[in-house]
DNA sequence: CTGAAAGCGCTAACAA
DNA sequence: TTGTTAGCGCTTTCAG
């Protein structure tokens, strides 16, 4: 109906648009204007191209590439109440949080897989209640279409909290008493893995360095090494560490070194863990994997700079992000979906 | 005019807005209907509470606890045109990025310094070409109010491309060759202290590690550096690393030790360098620090749990992120900002 | 296939 | 101090 180029203004809305667009950011009438077709017909050729005639579609793209025209997602989410953003929510002390350098993998590859599907990722940090009850309020206030949840511990509030919500959530890691989807490396299957290596290599005294019992990796990863040492795997031969840290490798070294001198080897539910423990070792005068065969779990980047490098079990992480964000979206569409495990891999360094 | 409580319904809204409140997310109209005043001093109350009674702002606030009444963002933002958003932008390949535990430490802080402010942090990445013109659309597609910029490496094309942008954007450290505002820490100086340090520990020959030539923090550590020993920094005693990584660190470190059989210190322009390098001094036989004295930079989480810990040079990032924020917002309220050098901190252990 | 028009929930300008 | 009203830019019926 209208001259598709500007120079020849037909309708008034023509000129009223070309103006404004010089100054303000352009508008979707802007692009109706110059593309000649109307606002409607621009907002469907934007959204799928669906009932739209290809000239009109050529036209409209077009206009969005002369004037630089973008969507405005503040207009677009107010009329269809979502907003292609998830919230990545961290719960639990930060200064652990950035030790574990899985973390930061997952984090970017959510954000990468999440870009796939033009979705934005925002970070929230619920570490006191506090952050957790204005997390909670901007996640419920529909700011988010879903939450990737990250959290270790068991009994955290704001499982249950999103729990019963209405507000479609993934957790990574299974989490504790909670009825989350979740999706999680098979910790259990890959401390078997580890063990059973560790006894094939020669190993007949495998002790243990457990992580804290209030997270799944750490009561997993002790159920595997069990299931492969059955009754051979006394009190004796397990050491709890109180979180997955290099001290708290040591410390934990320590103990079963002292209980245990005959020790040949050691499965320890993460590489800090075996990097602590890999100190305490050297300062005990044992020489690995000579005297004491060591095994981490994760695959960190410590597991390649530890000297020697570490033996440990490969967790999946691209791949856990990956179905992260494929189960989340498959959620916030309505559509069912059920908690997946990914197979672990073990990985022969030079520590075992 | 209307009653307070709902009911008694009095004018027609009130009863169609509590029906609908029933269902749906209540909205401004709700709150107003429960409150008994107008849908403007709803408003006025939520912003501020200027001109309004204090009798007025009590029923405001009581309704909105009533029925938990939250505001609709997409269309505050829409009317308001700014998204209390940021964007944290990461411009480099991935898999280095997290390697480097600075990262997670400043994406952290920033997060919980923007939520005091009412910030959101959402995170891109913009490794790839496509993913930098996606970010870029994006950021000036004015999803976002600001950018916190992590660009390691000179030359970065978002970096210009941000530069004579009209987004408000602020750089970690000082980026090269762009005029944007930064905050950072004084590489050079922390660089001076520790190598003065070196020298007053009596070490004669002292090498460096230095970090790629095409980063301000491998540029400036190395000219802090020269800056104490002068002259005496020939060409000899300077290792270049082609990034800041512990393999990097032992390549450099086995390159210095052939070159300078003598040498009895190391400036490492990172604490991963100062990892790599004490694993080859350890192979080389070299006891450190009474053979070799080493001394890393960041302070990050490495530098606890190398044999023996490293002394280094403590950035205050918790600062960083938080003036990072600082300049940032006060860039988004039109005020002129200017960028910000802080001082480091010599942190001493056993490596030298 | 297309255009016109009705809102989405909110802020801000204006009049009272 | 308050209520009323006009949009913000977009999607989505609903007629044509």
């Amino acid at each position: 109906m209208n001259a598709v180029n500007g120079h020849t203004p037909a309708h008034p809305k023509s000129r009223g648009a070309a103006r404004r667009a010089a100054r303000r950011r352009p508008t979707i009438d802007d692009v109706a204007a110059v593309a000649g077709v109307s606002r409607g017909t621009v907002s469907r050729a934007l959204n799928g191209g669906r009932y739209v005639s290809p000239s009109s579609l050529a036209a409209v793209e077009r206009a969005v590439r002369d004037i630089g025209y973008t969507v405005n997602v503040n207009a677009r989410s107010l009329v269809t109440n979502q907003s292609n953003t998830v919230a990545f929510v961290l719960s639990e002390a930060p200064e652990h949080l950035f030790n574990d350098p899985n973390l930061g993998v997952l984090l970017l590859a959510c954000t990468k897989a999440l870009a796939d599907h033009d979705f934005s990722l925002i970070l929230m940090i619920a570490e006191s209640a506090t952050a957790r009850d204005r997390t909670l309020r901007y996640v419920r206030g529909g700011h988010v279409d879903g939450v990737l949840l990250i959290s270790t511990h068991g009994g955290d509030p704001i499982l249950s909290a999103l729990e019963h919500g209405n507000v479609p959530a993934v957790a990574c890691g299974r989490p504790l008493d909670v009825a989350i989807p979740y999706v999680a490396a098979d910790d259990r299957e890959g401390a078997r893995q580890l063990t059973r290596y560790l006894r094939e290599r020669g190993c007949s005294q495998i002790g243990t360095i457990a992580g804290p019992q209030d997270t799944a990796g750490g009561i997993d990863r002790l159920a595997g090494f069990r299931d492969v040492l059955g009754r051979k795997a006394v009190k004796r031969l397990v050491a709890y560490a109180p979180d997955f840290g290099h001290a708290a490798g040591e410390a934990a070294m320590t103990e079963l070194l002292e209980r245990n001198p005959h020790l040949d080897g050691v499965f320890a539910a993460s590489d800090q863990l075996a990097s602590g423990a890999l100190a305490t070792l050297r300062r005990a005068g044992r020489r690995v994997p000579d005297d004491v065969a060591v095994g981490g779990f994760d695959d960190t980047s410590v597991a390649a700079t530890t000297d020697p490098p570490l033996t440990t079990v490969r967790q999946p992480l691209d791949q856990v992000a990956k179905e992260l964000v494929e189960v989340l979206l498959g959620l916030i569409r309505r559509q069912p979906m059920s908690s997946r495990v990914l197979p672990t891999e073990l990985v022969v360094r030079h520590s075992a």
